[in-house]
DNA sequence: GACAAACACGAACGATCGTGCTATTATGTT
DNA sequence: AACATAATAGCACGATCGTTCGTGTTTGTC
């Protein structure tokens, strides 16, 4: 990799740290800029515009997130071993590497209503991650662990609600019980659909 | 009220529609100023401070929440009508009358990583509102709909986070079945608990 | 009607924002 | 080694930010 490729990792990553802790709006070129030690027509010249940079942040969170959580879990069994790993390494992402939780969910909330470009990207990022626990619980469905009547659909959008719930509980309220509550939860969430001998 | 209150009222109001769309920090003295029609010091002197004038959204949105959502489902019988109501007043609060979903979240998960009076204060109002759901569900035992084996703060925290996900299923990802899946999956979360003959 | 208080305005402040320009220094290629 | 390209810095721009100040104008009270 090119120095100049180097640079721009290193800058990422120190962007990412911020708008985990204070959002995409919140990053600024200045700011970022002092703290990686460089001038802010320096750093500027890396992403021509504040928006690419924004654009660029979401990338390289969500390629952050397929490293940590996606990669690990597909070494697991397919079906329900995976899945639940998928649950753990998120929770172990967003509560430990990430100092400011899930930069994506803060992404998320804050663009919600802003219709743009970075509005359909962080979109794009989400509904991507969705659907890749879809397919894990069909997975789960077709390797037997799972019964027909699960619908991943339907499934899917109860764990995600359930990570946005500990998200909160965890950084918000700081609440204590947040990772027992996540998964009590998810497992309440599997339990209807387990096919008998399969221990989740 | 006097005119000043009245006046003050006025750009709460607005203050709270810009923040349910642009959260707390996107919002401006100025720009704020140029819809209710005053001068950025005419309105600034309203509040001392921009901090002062968050805090007091946050307030304002706590008020809108109790009387859209709380006070409304207060009429219905205590116990399972009543959480149920609660459930169904919070999501047509967040969809139909707030145009930006519930602000209340969009300045959680924006504040949740900066300690301060305002993170602190959205804090306590996030806590009463489940503390809040949390004394429906002790009723709905107490009344006899739902069995003892209930347990009142998970339960909150399961019914808190699929609110959470519908916000963002609706909001972000505009997905149409949202609503659907946000029923479906509040009554998966309380009927291992319903009591025989007690129809959710 | 007099008087104090509250309300509202315009102008200006220092700071910071994103961005553009120019010049200089590093890097990579032939 | 020569040259083209990329990386970085310094400076300045217009805009906007929250805030202060001084000055009128409206309001509510006696």
């Amino acid at each position: 990799m090119s120095k100049g490729n180097q640079k721009r990792e290193m800058i990422l990553k120190a962007a990412l740290d911020f708008t985990s802790q204070f959002g995409l709006e919140g990053l600024s070129i200045g700011v970022l800029a002092k703290k990686v030690g460089m001038s802010k027509s320096g750093l500027f010249g890396h992403f021509k515009s504040k928006e690419k940079l924004q654009i660029m942040v979401i990338d390289f969170a969500a390629q952050h997130f397929t490293d940590k959580v996606i990669r690990p879990a597909i070494k697991k069994d397919r079906g329900l071993p995976r899945l639940i790993e998928m649950m753990n390494c998120w929770e172990a992402w967003s509560e430990r590497i990430m100092k400011g939780g899930c930069p994506i969910f803060s992404a998320a909330i804050e663009f919600d209503d802003r219709p743009g470009v970075i509005r359909n990207h962080i979109q794009k990022k989400q509904s991507l991650m969705i659907a890749t626990y879809e397919k894990a619980i069909e997975l789960a469905v077709h390797e037997g662990h799972l019964t027909e009547e699960a619908n991943p659909e339907q499934i899917a959008f109860e764990l995600y609600s359930n990570m946005l719930g500990y998200h909160m509980y965890s950084r918000l309220l700081k609440d204590k019980k947040s990772s027992e509550m996540f998964k009590e939860s998810y497992t309440k969430i599997l339990k209807p659909f387990l096919e008998q001998g399969v221990i989740a």
